[in-house]
DNA sequence: TTACTCACCTAACAATCGTTAGATAGAAAA
DNA sequence: TTTTCTATCTAACGATTGTTAGGTGAGTAA
């Protein structure tokens, strides 16, 4: 037994969904077909069935991973802070391990953000219960820095939650991160969103 | 002549574009097929050719449209404003408008957004040219602004422009213009980005 | 009327699609 | 060794794709 039974399957399947995940990110859900993905796989589109159901199948798992890859980093980051933390700094935290997830994973977050809208109805609708899992705990960020007592009263936790996955998630269609350093991009961003969001107690981070 | 022969022609095309525009933003670039567009605006698949050379040729139309229309809304709004227009009300105005003509467009717009990464090289390199063109009418409503003075010296003009262009586009995926209005999504959004991009004199629009 | 153009239709083309059934070669288990 | 299982391949299926050639009828121009 050189490779275990369970591992080369796995490993098959971690292929398949690499393969997808970038093509689907590159050309979308429709334009892909399963030949290609096959192939980019290292293998014929028959043998992809025995690894998924179908191509819908394929295309769940790729969006799920795309949003548990960015809210495993995040809800590990906020996990591990100082109870005393400032609003400032967990809200920098959370927008800094968004952005790095959403760079480290780039084929399957790139996936789920383009992808999403287009995918059959139940496949998007799968993916939807994910995608408040993460929204949920965007809330428990803004939360626990309202405790911390640093934010504005009038800034709306939900609409502003929605505002802030949007606008970084934006992020994926124009900034290079071999260009630039995505440290820089979490800075910059967390200062001009934090100046307004924040009382001017004061407002570095 | 109930119908002008050149209108006849013209209204078959703005039916198709307004198809294609709807279906594109819903199902994707791919999924589409010209039977479904062709349905959609009252004709057979065949009939297409007469009005385009081709597919890409209608997703090329409908992706600059999408840009267009939000271009000329901003560009004319922005002119009319008073050469004593403060930095915030300036932002404030472009902010205003780029929303509005997101939701008033909103197939176009959001097809736009949707499938531009995932359309072939050519139709993406056409498309270019129209989105450098709204982004400089951005880059001058932001030097504008920095001339009348209230702008942050911090703020990097090329990098902001592109942020502030994709946060708002990144709307179309979770506000809903019947449900709360656009006025107020701009207001906030301009409360929030001024908050961080203006020196603290005075921070209200 | 006759000739002509415009806007559309019909019917088909080769190519490609997701999917399936059955074969196969190597490894594991008996 | 024989049997069984695992992971893959081959080859095909009906359906659908973008596209094209040629036809058609209504309206315009002569």
């Amino acid at each position: 037994m050189l490779i275990g039974k369970k591992d080369k399957a796995d490993i098959s399947r971690a292929r398949i969904l690499d393969a997808a995940a970038g093509l689907f990110r590159q050309y979308g859900y429709g334009q892909v077909s399963l030949r290609v993905i096959a192939e980019a796989a290292g293998m014929k589109s028959g043998s992809l069935y025995y690894h998924f159901a179908s191509k819908e199948a394929i295309v769940v798992e790729v969006l799920d991973l795309g949003i548990e890859m960015v809210h495993q980093k995040v809800d590990t980051a906020i996990c591990a802070m100082s109870e005393q933390a400032s609003a400032g700094e967990l809200l920098h935290a959370g927008i800094l391990n968004h952005l790095q997830a959403l760079f480290a994973f780039s084929d399957y977050t790139s996936a789920n953000v383009r992808i999403y809208g287009q995918v059959p109805d139940e496949v998007r609708k799968a993916n939807r219960r994910v995608r408040r899992r993460y929204e949920a705990l965007w809330m428990s960020i803004l939360s626990r820095a309202e405790e911390s007592g640093g934010l504005r009263a009038s800034v709306d936790h939900d609409a502003f939650k929605l505002m802030l996955i949007g606008s970084l998630n934006a992020t994926l269609e124009w900034f290079d991160p071999v260009k630039d350093d995505v440290q820089k991009l979490a800075d910059s961003y967390t200062e001009i969103l934090l100046g307004g969001l924040l009382n001017h107690v004061e407002s570095n981070v």
